[in-house]
RNA sequence: GGGCGGAUAGCUCAGUUGGGAGAGCGCUGCCCUUACAAGGCAGAGGUCACAGGUUCGAUCCCUGUUCCGCCUACCA
């Protein structure tokens, strides 16, 4: 198949015959029966309405990377692919397009809704699926799963009535974090905090029984005073402990609210008088609780001041009914002043809560909500993570997993939305004395209706205090009372809860499957660390509970991917790099391989283009070494050939460490590491060094056996690399290596996947030819330099003659004038221990060698002098440098022996060369005059 | 308020038994040398944030300071 290549890569035709063929061949598919060592990954499902986006890019990369190289190195690998349903989030999707009908979903109805919105899933929900195909990801598709598949919605509703049944999950009501856009609880961790400055109001409350004398309050939001019940001071505090029993009058009602003593209150904080809202505030709510306060509710689910609250003056009811919230802060604040009790508002900067999905400023908010109590979950969790049966990576992340699982609170899992899990309970009509039911045709429903009286709108006050009959499937009658009126609550779960099961309900739980015996617990999760609450803490007490064991063994959390400037990528500030612009334009594996090259723990990747095209051009630099490779080698290649050139060992040995390296660095997730080594080994030694060594070679007709050597250590080291770099850049690598001549256990395989990751042979690693390939280089490298510094272009030939001491060192440099010659484009060298230095020659110092470049009549000589002199200072600061060091007794004595020898030796060395130079440098001088 | 991380070349970052300051990109010079101009060869460029301490020796360990991120928290 090695017909001649494109003299440049092309990505997109590769990228997609080979994806085809891979998925054809059936070569991402785990065999559930095979004899050979798991290795398991469950992928992070990314939500159905997503994109995808660079930190998608990023995560599937490194998991891909892991499971190519897990595949190869000959593990029966599965990486289990599947969808998350992203309740809130596909749910404001399909409510979307309805308002562009001009419709709601109230209006077409839970049911109708609920299938307009797996039509909508049928549809779109694949983009990101197919997108991840595009990066290259390996996953097993045939497993592919939803998290509102029926297994998996299975597993949702034997966990929940299996924690209910333990009372794990119960029903309460308090104050939940609401969205007044979505129009539903949100969980803690769902509510992003953000400083705002805002201001901060001082009011007067004045007393009932001496209205002339008043306490003052201090408050960031004077509209919530309508439902305030007490105001509360320090039990210490001097000023106001007299007034404790006392009672005031709440400004703008008839209400009298209590002074209370509680020690929640700092003496230091505003005026050290706080009102009390316990229907609004979390602090409040438990002062509430502490103190037997009444709970007013003045808020509406969207956030409305409620128009009928009964002790508010009626003048400010007008004003104030039915307005947002925020815009009844600015009446209140208007009427407060009118009235005299606004003393004063002072610049202050507090922090408010929006939603993580909508960024509308939530509201606490007083609702009966489903709750899962945490605390022994949490603790098995913990202990799991310090006995390391999960191991964070980079290890500092277990202390983020710590803290939050040590402060863990009860977790709200019901969300009054419509797509979701629907929380498996009913509540008999009957028996809970239900109002406002009605009939529709999925059955009974619970419900009130608009100002208009025709649409009917979802109503979660109906829910308190009823008795649920939990149960994984509908019940047909009330248990109770024998009542066939049954309504399912409204509510659906949290799209975390069913995230949480996700390594094992995948695997078929609660069935037990060959699967999950074979591949739970799964191996490693890679993900971000923004998630490790909402999903990887979960995941571990989930499995811990219902699986007896972790869910995964490593959990590799990876960066952020920012732009180049540091900033979080979003659609809003306008700076996505789009993954998938990138793969046009440069290629899968180029942006694979940035990723992972930049990919060191602990750091966010800040991205930029200019790093992917770099890439690109490495992408096209291994195309064309192979391009050169395939064009020198014609015929069979030899195997198992003995006489190797000293390139041939050198690349062998090279090839071998870098083998080495990279499996250690795989092993411990530095894939910056391994992607930075072979990026090294391929550009700058098989490219720079062996493949321009391996040209004499080629190019001579004379020698057909180390011509087959050459050839045969190319091909070798070639093949091996790609093998390597599989993991990282999966596409280019199978072109290639499909248009390769295989040796040995690769031969006759059909795809790379399927070849052996390389181990590294520690027999060809070798220090010695190492080391005088280095010389060899060092030679060169000097060579060229004079050429370029005295500014001799490549078409001037030259002659180099080389002064070393007779023996070990002069017999390498000759053996090898050959390469000498060709690698430094001289036409003649001579070497030997009585080389003269010619009058007119540049010359460059080594250890245990002196070059000389003859230059008359070659090129303008004068800058000799300035090279000269510029090497020189070079050395003499160097010299400076350790000079002092060797001249302090406290190093000879107490530093190890061999650093003092190495400094000591360094010094000789640069001593000598010292002399040399200024010797060289005294000849031109004299030349001169 | 608490916690974590960062500060190394113009930019982005590597850098652990503490002893050599490095890479990529960018920049400069020369070169279309038959794999590659998406390239080759060579070169310039750094008080390793600041101040102390430990040590023969500190980019690295300790303390403090400044600045920048992020997470977290019930000062209304």
């Amino acid at each position: 198949m090695s017909q001649e290549l494109n003299k440049t890569y092309e990505p997109k035709d590769v990228e997609n015959r080979w994806y085809a063929f891979w998925e054809e061949k059936g070569l991402f598919h785990a065999d559930e029966n095979s004899d050979k060592k798991p290795y398991a990954i469950v992928i992070p499902p990314p939500n159905i309405t997503g994109s995808l986006h660079m930190g998608h890019a990023l995560n599937n990369t490194l998991q891909d990377i892991l499971i190519r190289y897990k595949r190869m190195a000959g593990y029966n690998v599965l990486w289990m692919p599947g969808t998350d349903h992203a309740g809130i989030a596909t749910q404001n999707v399909v409510e979307r397009q309805l308002a562009n009908e001009g419709l709601t979903r109230y209006v077409i109805g839970r049911k109708k809704f609920v299938e307009r919105v797996w039509k909508w899933k049928e549809e779109s929900g694949g983009t990101i699926i197919k997108q991840l195909k595009r990066l290259g990801s390996s996953c097993d598709w045939n497993r592919e799963r939803f998290t509102m598949d029926e297994g998996l919605s299975y597993a949702v509703k034997e966990v929940f009535v299996r924690l209910y049944d333990e009372g794990l999950i119960y029903r309460a009501e308090r104050l939940i974090n609401w969205c007044p856009r979505c129009l539903t609880a949100l969980s803690d961790i769902e509510v992003e905090h953000e400083e705002v400055s805002g201001k901060l109001y001082y009011i007067r409350y004045h007393f009932v029984d001496d209205p002339k004398i008043f306490l003052t309050v201090a408050t960031t939001r004077p509209e919530t005073m309508l439902g305030d019940t007490a105001v509360a001071v320090h039990p210490e505090d001097e000023r106001y402990n007299k007034f404790i029993g006392k009672e005031v009058l709440l400004p703008l009602t008839s209400r009298r609210i209590p002074i209370i003593a509680d020690a929640i209150v700092d003496i230091e904080f505003g005026t050290g008088a706080v009102k009390i809202t316990p229907a609004h505030d979390f602090n409040d709510f438990e002062t509430g609780i502490r103190h037997d306060l009444k709970k007013i509710n003045i808020l509406s689910e969207n956030a409305h001041i409620n128009p009928y609250l009964q002790d508010v003056e009626l003048e400010v009811m007008k004003q104030v009914g039915d307005l947002h919230v925020h815009k009844a802060r600015e009446k209140v604040i208007h009427i407060l002043k009118k009235k005299d009790f606004l003393i004063k508002a002072e610049d202050h900067k507090h922090t408010i809560g929006k939603c993580y999905r909508c960024k509308t400023v939530i509201e606490p908010y007083l609702s009966p909500q489903w709750y899962v109590k945490m605390e022994t979950l949490a603790k098995e969790a913990i202990k799991a993570v310090e006995g390391d049966k999960t191991r964070f990576i980079p290890r500092g992340w277990e202390n983020t997993y710590f803290e939050w699982m040590r402060n863990i609170k009860d977790w709200c899992i019901s969300r009054q939305i419509w797509w979701g899990h629907q929380i498996p309970a009913w509540y008999c009509v009957d028996c809970n004395k239900i109002d406002f039911v009605r009939e529709t045709e999925s059955g009974l429903k619970p419900c009130h209706y608009d100002d208009e009286g025709t649409v009917p709108i979802y109503l979660n006050i109906l829910k308190k205090n009823l008795t649920p009959i939990v149960t994984k499937t509908a019940p047909l009658k009330c248990p109770t009372c024998g009542s066939s009126k049954l309504i399912q609550d409204e509510d659906v779960l949290d799209t975390w809860f069913s995230s949480a099961l996700w390594p094992f309900s995948t695997l078929g739980w609660p069935k037990k499957t060959t699967e999950l015996s074979k591949f739970y617990p799964t191996d490693t999760l890679v993900t971000g660390f923004d998630i490790i609450f909402f999903w990887v803490a979960r995941m571990i007490m989930m499995g811990l509970k219902f699986m007896n064991d972790v869910p995964f063994k490593d959990v590799y959390i990876h960066a952020l991917v920012r732009d180049a400037d540091g900033q979080k990528m979003s659609k809003s500030r306008g700076n996505v790099i789009d993954p998938l612009i990138m793969i046009d334009r440069f290629g899968a594996d180029a942006l694979r391989f940035t990723l992972s090259a930049m990919a060191s723990p602990g750091r966010d990747i800040k991205l930029s283009e200019d790093r992917i095209e770099g890439y690109r051009n490495f992408c096209n630099k291994i195309w064309n070494a192979s391009r050169f490779a395939l064009m020198n080698v014609k015929g069979d290649i030899k195997k198992d050939i003995k006489g190797y050139n000293i390139f041939d060992r050198w690349i062998l040995s090279r090839l071998n460490r870098l083998t080495k390296e990279i499996t250690a660095s795989l092993q411990e997730y530095r894939f910056d590491e391994a992607a930075n080594a072979i990026y090294q080994f391929i550009w700058h030694e098989f490219c720079d060094w062996y493949l321009e060594a391996a040209k004499p070679v080629l190019y001579k007709k004379d020698n057909a056996d180390k011509r087959n050597i050459t050839q045969t250590v190319m091909i070798h080291s070639l093949e091996t690399s790609l093998r390597l770099l599989h993991p990282f850049m999966p596409f280019i690598t199978e072109e290639i290596w499909q248009r390769l001549p295989k040796l040995g256990a690769v031969s006759g395989m059909e795809s790379i996947m399927l070849a052996p990751y390389p181990s590294a042979d520690e027999s060809l690693i070798n220090d010695a030819i190492e080391e005088e390939v280095r010389l060899l280089q060092d030679v060169i490298s000097c060579v060229r330099n004079i050429r370029g510094e005295m500014n001799i272009p490549p078409s001037v030939e030259i002659d180099i003659l080389l002064k070393a001491a007779e023996g070990k060192r002069a017999d390498l440099y000759r053996q090898h004038s050959e390469y000498i010659k060709f690698l430094a484009k001289a036409k003649g060298i001579k070497i030997g221990s009585d080389i003269m230095k010619p009058h007119i020659a540049a010359t460059a110092v080594l250890k245990d060698a002196e070059i000389y470049i003859p230059l008359e009549g070659v090129v303008n000589f004068d800058g000799e002098l300035p090279r000269l002199q510029k090497e020189l200072e070079k050395i003499k600061k160097e010299i400076e440098f350790i000079n002092k060091k060797l001249a302090n007794q406290d190093f000879i004595n107490k530093a190890p022996k061999d650093v003092v020898e190495k400094e000591k030796e360094k010094y000789r060395e640069l001593t000598e060369k010292l002399n040399k130079i200024e010797d060289g440098i005294k000849k031109l001088e004299a030349l001169r005059i």
